[in-house]
DNA sequence: TGTACATCAGTGAACGCGCGTTCACTGATGTAC
DNA sequence: TGTACATCAGTGAACGCGCGTTCACTGATGTAC
């Protein structure tokens, strides 16, 4: 190849981890993944891995910083995007649905990250969500939509809301991404979730 | 070895399981662990595998069958200790804490399994999940703790509060077994999730 | 009860293969003058 | 603008090792008579 070489600054470092993500994509666990298999999968030879990353785990290190800028990006859309109060979960909950087609294999990884082998992973896929929780409370609270919860009972609801979503990709795990009208079904229930979640908070005060 | 043979009918099947739950225990991802690495941890030659196994997916949908066993046995000793109407969420959740940390490798190997590698494995574990919600809700019928809820409202709120279980295993895995605080804390903040959920299911029907 | 035979769980040697990692290399790009 | 040099991403050969799987074997247990 005559221009095999520094084409793009690491646009093999690009292609490594899209390569693990697309082996993701196609079942396979980031736990079983080698270092052959994905400069292989990215038409890469394999000592180029070490040039961007010291293993597979620092791989999956940086795949969660990239995970963070998804999540990021999600909360920024939905932000924009304030419907009518009634209106604020089933819109949220779109939104998130939109986000996890375009970035299945990320929302994958993020699944199987949550108990997967590393601990570094783990952690960092545990902190992501953390912020998101808080981010979520910020906004309700800046919305005046939990303004009769304290601080704390408006981070329990958050927090279980979060869990609720992400457990919704082990949903999608089973299902075929073109099936919609399944992911239709998981998204209805999803928003269902959230509903009774918040009308429990709504309540909490007054009964504990 | 002089007693090496037939010693017990399948002795040796149970001791590769055990063998794979340890790995597990030990931090390592179910769908990274090998034959031979099994063998040598259950201390038996690679080959004696094949008399049990056809592969370690075959292995890991007969972990998922003893992980029924382990789950109905929590079942069974739920419902033999029923307390007062207001303290079942709290006592359910103590039961379920000690099952937790009692079976600690089978419910890490749950978690993992659910986002994981075998297909088979995964369905195999949302099925559990699915019968282990629909006994509760068999449960709350019968003890009338739910009359005021429809059938269909009543089986989505428990699959809500199986989800919050099972999630709360991700927890536990960044968390040492020994680490009582950190534990007491999960089971805490857990029983608090279920009591906002039902809460929220409590009012749902006048809302919704 | 004793004997002959079938069954089959566990053994140990052997195989070919793909793995992770090392190394010296090459040649395009960026920088100094 | 042109030249010399340093940098460093990507290459390809090579290594030793552990992997999954096969095979013929052995000998304890269960069964028939």
């Amino acid at each position: 190849m005559a221009d095999r070489k520094r084409r793009n600054p690491s646009e093999t470092r690009d292609k490594l981890m899209t390569a693990a993500l697309d082996l993701v994509g196609k079942g396979r666990h980031f736990a079983s993944l080698g270092i052959r298999e994905v400069t292989r999968q990215a038409g890469v030879v394999p000592t180029a891995f070490y040039r961007h990353f010291r293993s597979m785990d620092d791989l999956g290190l940086q795949l969660v910083d990239e995970l963070g800028l998804v999540m990021r990006r999600m909360m920024r859309e939905a932000r924009s995007n304030v419907p009518q109060a009634e209106k604020i979960m089933e819109e949220s909950v779109n939104i998130f649905i939109r986000h996890a087609r375009d970035n299945r294999t990320f929302f994958m990884f993020m699944a199987q990250g949550l108990a997967g082998e590393s601990r570094a992973v783990q952690e960092g896929i545990r902190s992501e969500l953390r912020f998101f929780a808080a981010e979520l409370a910020n906004d309700l609270r800046r919305l005046r939509l939990a303004s009769h919860l304290s601080d704390g009972d408006l981070d329990l609801a958050c927090d279980l809301v979060v869990r609720t979503v992400a457990f919704t990709f082990t949903d999608m795990l089973g299902v075929s991404p073109d099936d919609d009208y399944q992911i239709d079904q998981i998204q209805k229930r999803t928003t269902r979730f959230l509903q009774m979640i918040f009308i429990g908070a709504n309540h909490w005060q007054s009964e504990s």
